[in-house]
DNA sequence: CGTGTTTGACCGGCGC
DNA sequence: GCGCCGGTCAAACACG
């Protein structure tokens, strides 16, 4: 709604030969399309044979963008659903999940019921506050518990989550309900931060990681630093290759701190794939308050959004392979076929 | 040489 | 008290 109302969705999908912008006359449109090194000597029949492709592919182009808007439409409203729910569910949505195997040990049902404890009674159980004296040390640990999942590559077998906080693994260990070993990290991007993050494949889908993180941390996220210089996800270590495994943990940490949201998420979109776009996007506007229609009635954002949205598109590989055979279907006069 | 990772040992909570 | 289990420690190791 508001998103499309701001957003230019034309695309500019890096096609630009193929570009007509608004104020270019057809003719020299031509031009440059004749002078792109095609092999064809240009006899008028077959100009006017590119300049009616050239019509058609503005005109998929359009329906792409209605398309798009759509998307962006219904987008919205699911954001709108989202946000709803989130406000109504505030805490509860974090720890709960369908990957919440039952079969656990009887340690996290008591660790269950310590979260479900802070939720419902957070400041005025007498009793947590006994609990609190008796070990001290859990309490700093207790206070949040996030789980993230992160879809990697089924060949990478590492247990890292970019996520844009700097790591330090201090233990490793194969638990009793999953065969593959569950990572332990501390937040060492600051020296008192007591964040702590357990990294563990899941036991249905190998190629997910589950990423629980415990605590909150008391810095801001490092990408604030560097945000427009590198992008967050990928300054950790370069090991995992998906951009994807970058987008989702940043998006639920990031709810921890919401004040730079917008400039991490931006470079991130940048560096992710397809599948992760979606919910880059979506992080965006989720974090978007009433701040954010400034920045979003900005033209330097505008045009970053819509260069984001092409980046993703172009980026995609069925998005690829489908505009390519839509384009050689277009170009190939025996492969003409209308759809 | 400094920093981060690995991995076996150890600790504490919990159920029986 | 014992055993199981998850979590943590810390020495050894790897790497740049």
């Amino acid at each position: 709604m508001e998103f499309t109302s701001l957003v230019d969705t034309s695309l500019d999908l890096n096609f630009r030969p193929l570009r007509v912008p608004d104020g270019v006359p057809k003719q020299e449109v031509e031009s440059n399309f004749i002078g792109l090194g095609i092999d064809h000597t240009p006899v008028k029949d077959e100009a006017s044979d590119l300049l009616e492709e050239l019509n058609r592919v503005s005109a998929e182009n359009k329906k792409l963008t209605e398309m798009l808007t759509v998307m962006c439409q219904n987008y919205n409203a699911l954001r709108n659903q989202v946000t709803e729910y989130m406000s109504k569910h505030n805490s509860t949505t974090t720890t709960t999940s369908a990957d919440d195997h039952s079969a656990g040990s009887k340690k996290r049902k008591s660790e269950n019921n310590e979260i479900l404890k802070s939720i419902q009674g957070e400041s005025s159980s007498s009793d947590e506050d006994n609990s609190c004296t008796k070990k001290p040390r859990e309490e700093h640990i207790k206070t949040k518990t996030t789980r993230v999942y992160v879809r990697t590559e089924p060949s990478d077998t590492s247990l890292i989550v970019k996520d844009g906080f700097q790591w330090r693994k201090y233990g490793q260990k194969v638990t009793r309900d999953n065969p593959s070993p569950r990572a332990y990290f501390k937040c060492s991007f600051a020296p008192n931060c007591l964040v702590k993050k357990k990294v563990q494949r899941s036991v249905e889908d190998q190629s997910i990681l589950v990423a629980t993180y415990e605590g909150e941390h008391n810095h801001s996220h490092p990408s604030k630093m560097d945000a427009v210089t590198t992008s967050p996800c990928s300054r950790l270590n370069g090991k995992s290759t998906l951009g994807v495994t970058a987008s989702v943990p940043c998006h639920t940490l990031n709810s921890t701190e919401p004040k730079n949201m917008l400039q991490i998420e931006d470079k991130k979109v940048a560096s992710s794939t397809s599948t992760s776009t979606a919910g880059g996007h979506k992080r965006k506007l989720l974090s978007g308050g009433a701040d954010n229609n400034n920045h979003q009635n900005r033209p330097e954002f505008q045009h970053f959004l819509i260069e984001q949205m092409a980046t993703s598109l172009t980026k995609d590989p069925s998005f690829q392979a489908a505009l390519a055979a839509a384009i050689s279907g277009k170009f190939l006069p025996n492969n003409q076929t209308d759809k």
